[in-house]
DNA sequence: CTGTATCCTTAGGGATACTG
DNA sequence: CAGTATCCCTAAGGATACAG
């Protein structure tokens, strides 16, 4: 499956993932999902940053339709709905812990731990496979 | 310094980055300035996904303001104006390596060189520091 | 609980002309 | 060469009400 296939400024790399995330939005949702064990619509709601309801409808979406987000009904719920990181989804893993680092670097002001920076340098590899591990 | 130290929706990492990349077009300037070799103003304009003249002094200004870009005259042409990179903005290199790994593996139609993918996975280290060199 | 629907406002962005 | 200045238009986004 190719992502956006229908309309693309160029074939770049760079501007591949800007059409699906280069807007103020996306990025958190999948931030929601992948380190804030998150994973329904009101919880995604109930974000830091607001973000109001018909937008993230419209952003669930299309991460759906780009393979990056997979719903399903609750085991235990049945009116229920659970989103989730597809494989696509969790291979984006390293591209949030460098955004994580280069922000924890040059914001004084985010609330990264404080041990990130120097566990993420000395053993990048290892964080890694231990987050995938602990994401389902 | 701080970046955006006026308005944050948050202090989370991620949507700190998202408050200075979170647009269709930041991203493509640093890419330019970073694996382009492109440094002026009317080189920026010509890239294939066709910025506008106005967007672009916008962006620019921002990236300086945020300490990402800094603009110098020539050093043999003293009418002509010199972006380059600043140590902050070199440092998006992993960020976007990793943006181009996924993006390679995820979209058929990218441009990246086939041999990115294998060379980046079976050696993250040396191609960073090998690209940080050749960038003045 | 998970959305739609609607209304309204603003920001983003394209096109083009012009300037020191 | 490196931008400003305009004009205009659309998409993005906030607020809130409502619905299956």
């Amino acid at each position: 499956m190719t992502i956006n296939s229908k309309h693309c400024r160029s074939n770049c790399p760079i501007n591949f993932v800007l059409e699906t995330f280069g807007d103020k939005w996306t990025l958190l949702i999948v931030r929601d999902l992948m380190f804030k064990g998150k994973s329904s619509y009101t919880e995604f709601l109930q974000s830091d940053e607001r973000i109001s309801t018909n937008i993230l409808a419209d952003r669930l979406k299309k991460l759906e339709d780009n393979g990056i987000v997979k719903k399903d009904v609750a085991l235990d719920n049945r009116s229920k709905l659970i989103y989730a990181l597809t494989d696509r989804g969790k291979e984006l893993l390293p591209i949030m812990l460098e955004i994580t680092a280069w922000s924890a670097k040059h914001d004084t002001a985010t609330n990264a731990p404080a041990s990130f920076l120097s566990e993420f340098t000395s053993s990048k590899h290892e964080m890694i496979t231990n987050i995938l591990e602990n994401l389902r």
